[in-house]
DNA sequence: AAAGTTCTCTACCAAATGGTAGACATTAAG
DNA sequence: CTTAATGTCTACCATTTGGTAGAGAACTTT
């Protein structure tokens, strides 16, 4: 196997993958040992259960999602271009490491009790997200609306559009690298519609 | 336990509330005979395994899901407005039955296997949706854009913001019933942005 | 060289899981 | 009344699962 990476990453890496792609109850810690190149209690021993894997591993997904958006956010854009650039990390971030959308999705599962784990990680992030859109819109750069019902929307949409390839198969959209383009573009212009402020 | 409804009906619903809760692999046929008040042989004695089992929940819900949007599409609304209509229905059914979409949401996980029984159910109502999101556009009463793509992102800002609790928790949004209500008529107000046509 | 320390492994284990076989009761049909 | 069909149950079972115990190798430290 990759011998290269420490074996305590490599298990990091295979269990986000596998947490991210097939849900928490769907993965067995055989599964991510073989995957590994390593035996179950070789996990046990850097993990001490399943459960401090999974924490384990939002922790490293959070980390990585809250720099990427802190990154793309201090490049000082304003009003839609900001919206626009992250919506473009995003897809990236859908296309390169789906696997950490999918964590996301099973983490905030309704009735989650892992969720606050990351919503800890995540919050100052949000909070500069929301920050962000009332200053846009205090400046007249976007249009007035509740700052945190329309991050909840952007969210949604965003993420929905980016990642939801089945959904996308059932309403006849071509899942393939131009597609994922073409599907950004519109989305942008959809939420231009909606953000722009009125003459 | 429930003796009125018939075993296998009330089988079925145990299984669609506990499969759209907490997902497929995290759900027990012994658990799910134990909310049932039955034996688990006798869950398997009406549906041959716990996969025939997970299809016809599938098939029970894409029906009344099916249902559900064609009763609200027939009445004839026009434009935006039946846009809002159908919002509002889906905003009613994350409030009375979250594990409707929940269950949505478990079967259009990325690589999922069961994904295209889901799909064969709803498509001609997908494209119901799509010819009407055509025929609006081209009467002048949307604002023009590519209809599957539209469609998409109306799917995902709606069921998100629909569903998305744990989310706007993260987001400092209460979570409360007239905090939905509130959220429901955000949403529309950025739709209608989105959707208006340009005068 | 001796004594840790770190890492990975083999050997198990108890519990849970999906599923089989078949007994037993109740109701319907001949 | 007998036979058959339907429905529910008890008794098992093989496999998988998360996890424990502890041996042994390799590398550091003393």
């Amino acid at each position: 196997m990759d011998n290269a990476t420490p074996t305590r990453q490599r298990v990091l890496d295979a269990a986000l993958l596998a947490f991210g792609t097939s849900g928490f109850a769907a993965t067995s810690l055989d599964a991510l040992a073989e995957q590994t190149g390593v035996r179950k209690q070789t996990i046990l021993y850097y993990f001490e259960s399943k459960q401090v894997l999974f924490d384990s591993v939002i922790d490293a997904a959070a980390q990585d999602l809250v720099q990427l958006f802190d990154e793309e956010a201090s490049r000082g854009l304003r009003g839609i271009d900001q919206v626009e650039a992250i919506v473009r990390r995003i897809f990236r971030l859908a296309v390169n490491r789906p696997e950490l959308l999918g964590l996301v999705r099973e983490v905030t599962r309704p009735g989650s009790i892992t969720v606050g784990r990351l919503t800890a990680h995540v919050r100052p992030t949000v909070m500069r997200a929301r920050h962000f859109l009332e200053r846009e819109m205090n400046a007249g750069r976007l249009r007035y609306s509740d700052p945190a019902m329309l991050l909840l929307s952007l969210y949604s949409t965003v993420v929905g559009v980016a990642s939801e390839l089945e959904v996308q198969r059932a309403m006849g959209i071509p899942v393939s690298r131009r597609a994922t383009v073409n599907r950004r573009l519109e989305l942008t212009r959809f939420l231009r519609a909606a953000l722009a402020p009125i003459k």
